[in-house]
Parts: structure tokens; C-alpha cells; sequence
DNA sequence: ACTTGCAGATGACTTAAACTCATCCGAACG
DNA sequence: CGTTCGGATGAGTTTAAGTCATCTGCAAGT
């Protein structure tokens, strides 16, 4: 005892719209192919399914007893299947306003160009509930993420709006924006260490801190002073000559960006979203 | 977007059981299939749905979630199939004892024979609760059933062992076991008009009544007199030369063999079989 | 009553998919 | 190490799924 499923599914639609012809409309076939499928379960199960009564169908006891749990079969089956479909081509990502809002909304548009079948989600803040299919891509402290989580190490420098005149770091005062998280547990961006390695120790900055580095970068856009953060925010603005560098040296962190979990995700989306924004990240 | 049914038929299998081989053997296919199919589907879904360690395999967050309701789904499915499939290769049939006694039963095997997909189930009485599959075979007045369920007119003769010496009907005194239904809304045996069309008004029959037919034949068959009776249930034991009847002819009666219904059964088994029972009926 | 149109049945043919075979790969186990 | 086992991959083959052309039979319109 052999029946084909396609004829099962046939029957279903058959049934549920009470004519080949809707049926053969709604699988995307002939009439001709619902009658064969129909007439083959038929004879495998040695049973009438449908009364023929000239052009006008309607179903058997049997039929009847057939068609309510195939219907009810196929929906359970089919529904599951939209929601894996719907988890197959998108992809929500959830970061820092920071990344959000500097890099992954920027390009968000070109990595939708060029996958087409996916499109993609971005939210910031941690309210969202852990839906299994969201990516999470968090600022964690190299020491403690899982090596192969790290999409991006940190580095920092200073960067101030595009044409402004190079400070003069020993005379005038210069406001310097940086960042403190209000997460204590992260690592705090490494200005000691720059100012040591550019051999500013001695300089008149005036700091003025921000708990997110977006707003600091806003400050040094705006022209109202340099801004001390990480290079992978900023990478895109300097390409766009919107701000610009001096010649001080960049520093490393104990910062990184990264994805917990980072290769247990089943989407080809994501892991695509992923490999894609790891080389972005990474020039 | 189009996922195959048999792929995720191939999938539920493979889910269920663990492992490609298994699935395989369940659904006598190879591996091969089986990885084809999963492949296939996990690429028209964008997500991987099984984890790949070497040869060992397991099933992704998604993996899961879509299997159990494929599985629910098929179950559903598949239970309703057996239960069509159990209604489409068993006839049951339930009717008078003398019908089932001297007719289904002994020609049953036949019937089984020639149709070895078909098992037959034989009861007698009323009692069985009316199962749409279970076809009734009544004795009724050809009066009130219609004409298109009627599948046997009963006449109705006399008859006594085999090789008895014919009866001399004026003379001794004969015994003639004849019938008188429980049910009184049934026509009676036309004894009379049978006397009258044989000419024998006057002959010395001493009546015995069993309320069903099969008793007098018995009676008959035994030697311990004549029986009146219809011709439908003696027709084998005159064939077997058991019987025999004497130079009587037959009347015609208003009693018929029906099946209410008739041409509402669906399964073929039931179409095979009424069309065989009228066959054997009716020579 | 005779068309006309529609829905389905039937059979021969074509195409697409499902399946297999041969081969390869990598993990586990002796 | 080499062998075995389960799965992946790609090319080739078979099967069944679908279409087309034709036919039937009911129903509605004229």
C-alpha cells in the first residue's frame, strides 16, 4: 500500500474547495493532474472518495472521514513550515545604539542589496526577549567571550570633524569626549594607554564622558571637540570625510564585538549576515 | 516557495529515528535519498535543520520545532489512512442466519478466491451497530424496498432429500416444514398459492413452522419430511445432490433478498462483493 | 429539442523529480 | 594507521507526476 502524498495533498484541496478545477488552481496545476490523483488513490485504497454526479462532485462518507484529517494533517505541517520559512529569510539583529546606528543601519541597505531574499531587522536595547533567531551582537570584554564569538577587536584613537585645524596638544585646552559604560564590568576605553603611546600625557584635555560612544562621536561631528572611541564606529564617517584623524596612533582594547553562540545559529541568513558584517567590521 | 512533501516526509523520518540509514530503511530508500532530500530542503528553507558532527547527526533548535509538527501532521494523516485502507480491503456483512448459512458462508471461500485482496466478515442478527461499512443483506417485501436495491426475487418450491421416493401427495399423509417469520410485517411463504398452481389443494401435508428457513431445510435434509422453502437458499444442496425437488414447479412470492442502499457503498470491495452475491443469486 | 459551455475522465506522451550508483570525506574505534 | 561506518556530492537513470488532446455527460440558454 503505496499512496503518494502529492495525490493525499490533491485530494485535500479537492475536498476543502469542493472542485478539481478550484483545487488544480490553487496546487498550480491542471484539472487533469487533480483527476489523476485522485482516480489513483482511489483504486490504491479501493474506495470512492468523491460521489460523481456529471460535473458536480461531492464526497463519500469515507471521503469525508479522509479529508478532515488530511486537512487538519497538512495545516499543522504547512504552518510549521511558514514560521521556518519566515526564521529562514530574516534576520533581526539586535546591538549598541552605537554599532546600530554607525555601522549596521548605514550598510544595512547594501547587504539587503546584495542578498535580496533576506531582509534584515535592527533593534538596540536588551528589552528583547531572546527569541532563539535574534543576533545578538554585543561590546564584551575580550578576556571573557569565547574566541571564536569575537567578530571584531577594538581598537581606539581620536578622531574630530572633517578640516578642523590638528589640535595643539601642549597649549590650548582641548575638549575631549570619551565614553563610560554604564556596564562596570566592561573594560573602560583604553585613554590612558593612548595618551601614553602618543606621548600626550601631559596634555590639557578636558574630558566629558558620554555611556554611549554614538553621542560623543555627534560632539566631534558637530566640531565641539575630539572624540575618543573605538575606529570600527568611525571607519565609515572617515571614508566619508565627515571626520578625520590626526596623526596619533591607534591604541588596542579589551573590547571586542561580538556573537554569543556565534556558530550555533541555523539560518543560512544569519550566518551569511554574520560573515558579512565580521568582513565589513574587518575592512 | 515549494517544499516537496516527500522531502519532508524523508525529513520526519530521519528526525524520528536519528539518523539517515534508519530513515532510509523506513522509507525503502537509500541514505543517499534521504541526505538529498534533507539537503534540498534545508537549502529552499535557508536553515539547517540537522547539526553535522562526522557521522553523527542532530537536530538544530529549528530541526526540532519543524519535526514534531511534521510528525503530528503525518500521524494525523497516516491513522486516517490505515483506517480507510482497513474499510477499503474487509467486506462485512450481516444477514439472515438461513442467507448466511446456506449461501455466504459456504461460498465465501470462493468469493475470497477470487479476490485475495478482499476479506470477508460474515455476521448474522441484527444487532450490529450500523457501521457504514457493514452491508446488510435483508429479506424484505419487494412492495416497500426499492426496486434498485432488490438483488434477488424469491420463489419458492418444495423439497425433500435426495433420493427419497417422490411423495404420492393424495394418499399418506406428508410432513411440509415451511416458515413463519418473527417479523409479522414480512409476506408470509406462498404455500397456498403454490397448492394452487401444483393442483394439490387437497393433499394431506401436515405443516411445521421454524421461524427461520434453515431449520426445515435441516429438517428436510435429515430425511424427516418435505420443507417449502425458497429456491435461493436450496439451490447449492440441490447442485450437491442433497437435495431435490420433484416435479413442483415454483411460485413466485413477494419476498426479496435487498441491500438497503445499494449503490451508496464506496468501497470496491463492497461494489465487488454485491455485484458477486447477485451473480451467485441469480445462477 | 438543439446548441453551447463547463467539469471531469481517459489515454498517450513529455518532463521533471526522485532515486540510485560510484565516489569521496571525516570521525570513531581497534 | 588502517578500517569501518554514516553521511555528502555529483552524474546518470528511472519513475511518477503533469500536460495535452480528446471524449463524455450534465445544465442552462435559445
Amino acid at each position: 500500500m503505496q499512496v503518494s502524498l502529492q495525490a493525499l495533498k490533491a485530494f485535500e484541496s479537492a475536498a476543502r474547495r469542493g472542485s478539481f478545477k478550484l483545487a488544480a488552481e490553487e496546487l498550480s496545476l491542471t484539472p487533469t493532474a487533480i483527476s489523476h490523483h485522485i482516480g489513483n488513490l482511489e483504486s490504491r485504497l479501493n474506495v470512492s472518495l468523491f460521489h460523481r454526479q456529471g460535473r458536480r462532485i461531492s464526497l463519500t462518507g469515507t471521503g469525508i472521514r479522509l479529508a478532515k484529517a488530511t486537512s487538519e494533517g497538512f495545516r499543522k505541517i504547512d504552518s510549521a513550515l511558514e514560521e521556518v520559512v519566515k526564521a529562514g529569510n530574516t534576520v533581526r539583529v539586535t546591538t549598541t545604539s552605537s554599532l546600530a546606528a554607525m555601522v549596521l543601519i548605514p550598510s544595512q541597505h547594501e547587504f539587503e542589496q546584495a542578498n535580496p531574499d533576506i531582509s534584515v531587522e535592527i533593534s538596540t536595547g536588551e528589552s528583547v526577549d531572546s527569541q532563539s533567531y535574534i543576533i545578538p551582537v554585543r561590546l564584551g570584554d575580550v578576556s571573557v567571550v569565547e574566541d571564536s564569538d569575537v567578530i571584531r577587536f577594538e581598537s581606539f584613537n581620536v578622531f574630530g570633524a572633517y578640516g578642523m585645524t590638528p589640535p595643539s596638544w601642549e597649549s590650548e585646552p582641548i575638549t575631549l569626549f570619551t565614553t563610560e559604560w554604564k556596564n562596570k564590568a566592561l573594560p573602560a576605553p583604553p585613554l590612558t594607554n593612548w595618551l601614553e603611546k602618543n606621548g600626550l600625557e601631559g596634555a590639557n584635555v578636558q574630558l566629558k564622558t558620554f555611556d554611549q560612544e554614538l553621542f560623543g562621536i555627534q560632539q566631534a561631528m558637530a566640531g565641539n571637540g575630539l572624540v575618543f572611541c573605538s575606529t570600527t564606529l568611525v571607519d565609515r564617517l572617515l571614508k566619508a570625510n565627515v571626520l578625520q584623524h590626526f596623526d596619533t596612533q591607534s591604541v588596542t582594547s579589551d573590547l571586542c564585538y561580538y556573537v554569543p553562540g556565534r556558530d550555533s545559529f541555523e539560518t543560512r541568513s544569519a550566518a551569511r549576515f554574520l560573515n558579512w558584517i565580521e568582513d565589513i567590521l574587518n575592512q
